[in-house]
DNA sequence: TTTGAATTGACAATACAGTTGTCAATATGC
DNA sequence: GCATATTGACAACTGTATTGTCAATTCAAA
């Protein structure tokens, strides 16, 4: 199948779209946790790979060290996340969640995977599976 | 197909994620334009639906009113936008686009297609059509 | 083992997208 | 005509994310 540029701006336009609606959903559904979605990011990331430092992470999501720095540093104040000894470099802590914040993001995860189920039962039509594969191509085209 | 909430949220996160390396992409494809992301979705806007009000545009994007008028404001400093008298009401002109408006959105567009059409080239999979159809169906479940 | 280069956290400034709120001028509907 | 809604200007603010500087630390190469 050849791709047609015309099709591939449209699914680039519906990709915008549904990126504000998805995060004026997002948002609104842990707002009042206190948790901002640079923050459910990061949150999700601890919780899916485990301690890590802030560079690390920054490498694997491709955004500034100082960015991951300053939402650390934020979940830290919050209580949702702690610092432990690093072993192999004095300067460059371990981050990990503390026990509210794996609490705190497990009640994120509650609630949005309510908003999944329903939104799943209500879209009959439609391949989410390949939609996701063509975007990750689409990414993958765009950073190569 | 009944849809199930992990291929879902797959779909979702790869949402996320294309939308920033879009975002990246754009933004410096035109940076040296002096035109940000907002400002080119005001004057894509401009240029596919003709001279609106700031009002109108902002409830046709479902953004403030107030965000489009500092949009309006920079673009009209920039000399790429006037603003000229409505009859129908003294204190709400309606926006356009300048002639060198005009020209900077056609670079911009001519640019986007040159990338574009490298990336359909590029992607022999997928079918960005049907998945364009399927995040357009999340959106309106979403939003419903 | 020393020394030079890279990494790191703290701190700060900045850009951009987008919101809310206030105020006075202007429209609009009854 | 009068109450109500809309509008532009102005301001303050939140959140995402960036760049830059500095001193402490780590690492690699000689």
């Amino acid at each position: 199948m050849t791709t047609n540029a015309a099709d591939l701006y449209r699914l680039i336009v519906e990709i915008r779209r549904a990126f504000h609606a998805l995060a004026t959903t997002g948002d609104n559904l842990h707002s009042d946790l206190g948790v901002t979605s640079a923050m459910r990011a990061l949150m999700e990331h601890l919780d899916a790979h485990g301690q890590t430092t802030v560079p690390d992470i920054a490498r694997a999501k491709s955004v500034s060290r100082q960015h991951i720095q300053q939402v650390a540093n934020a979940l830290e104040a919050a209580g949702l996340l702690t610092f432990v000894a690093n072993p192999r470099h004095k300067r460059s802590p371990f981050a990990l969640l503390t026990p509210k914040g794996a609490e705190t993001f497990a009640e994120i995860r509650n609630r949005e995977a309510g908003v999944l189920a329903d939104l799943a039962a209500r879209l009959e039509d439609g391949d989410p599976a390949s939609a996701a594969d063509t975007i990750a191509r689409l990414r993958a085209a765009l950073a190569g």
